[in-house]
DNA sequence: ATGGCCTTCTTCGAAGGA
């Protein structure tokens, strides 16, 4: 099974570098965010021409998650149940397996814009009522991944040598990321050998692609079930070369798991 | 090297992103 995280900053925008890169690659899921559409213009449509079907839960401009997968979910939530939100920034669905239901959680989390703004009191909030939800969710199953923009980068490997701001890399932040992890997650990305300086976000600004000026703030976290048999994961740049492409580039997971299809 | 980019809309200037 092999699940992806992208940030694809506009679907519309975006749509057809994510068609042409699940051709390529083509993953069990694609948890995407940052569709910055409404729902009505989800185009389902473009995604069953190449053999997926989706759930999803957009916004105008900005928010708004999807996963992309061969078989149709169930029990779909969309927004976490524990924290009132007008933004879209979640969504979680259930899959069927050889070995019991997985649960599938995308997040887009809030970016916090910066240290001690209302935004990030805002984000900070956001990820405590995650946790909450996320100790709910385990309870009930006991194959989890939680996937999405985290909008934090754990540790200072993460970052790139000349950053110079606090948000994303702040103590407060890192420590509602490491509490989350904490109910039993580990991040898939460092489970292996990896190359030093791996992002998985650019800024578009100051050529910080091209310097390598980048962070890690995109993840796939799983339960301890699928530690063990997760093979690989890795970050495909290649999107992040396109013309036109999104900041952030996916980050895929390669777990023995056999879905039922 | 955070001013410098990209996307969106209440669009030609501003907000948000990270």
């Amino acid at each position: 099974m092999m699940i992806a995280t992208w940030n694809v900053n506009s679907l519309k925008i975006r749509l057809p570098q994510v068609i042409d890169w699940l051709k390529e690659n083509p993953v069990d899921f694609l948890c995407l965010q940052e569709l910055k559409q409404d729902n009505e213009f989800f185009d389902l449509a473009a995604f069953e021409e190449i053999g997926y079907t989706a759930c999803w839960s957009g916004q105008k401009t900005y928010n708004g998650v999807a996963i992309i997968s061969r078989t149709k979910g169930k029990d779909v939530v969309r927004n976490n149940p524990l924290f009132e939100d007008a933004q879209q920034r979640l969504i979680a669905s259930t899959y069927d397996s050889e070995q019991g239901p997985i649960r599938v959680i995308n997040v887009y989390c809030p970016n916090g814009s910066a240290v001690d703004s209302d935004k990030y009191v805002y984000k900070l909030a956001w990820y405590k009522e995650l946790t909450n939800f996320l100790k709910s969710e385990m309870s009930t199953y006991q194959h989890v991944i939680l996937t999405g923009d985290f909008n934090i980068a754990p540790e200072d490997r993460d970052v790139h040598e000349g950053y110079k701001g606090d948000i994303l890399i702040s103590p407060p932040e890192r420590k509602a990321l490491q509490e989350l992890i904490d109910l039993g997650l580990h991040d898939a990305f460092r489970l292996f050998e990896q190359e030093e300086k791996s992002f998985s976000w650019w800024d578009y600004r100051m050529m910080g692609f091209r310097r390598n000026a980048g962070l890690r703030i995109d993840h796939i976290l799983i339960s301890d079930s699928l530690k063990q048999i997760c093979e690989a994961c890795w970050i495909d740049k290649e999107p992040r070369r396109l013309e036109r492409p999104s900041d952030h580039t996916p980050v895929v997971a390669d777990i023995k798991w056999d879905l039922i299809t």
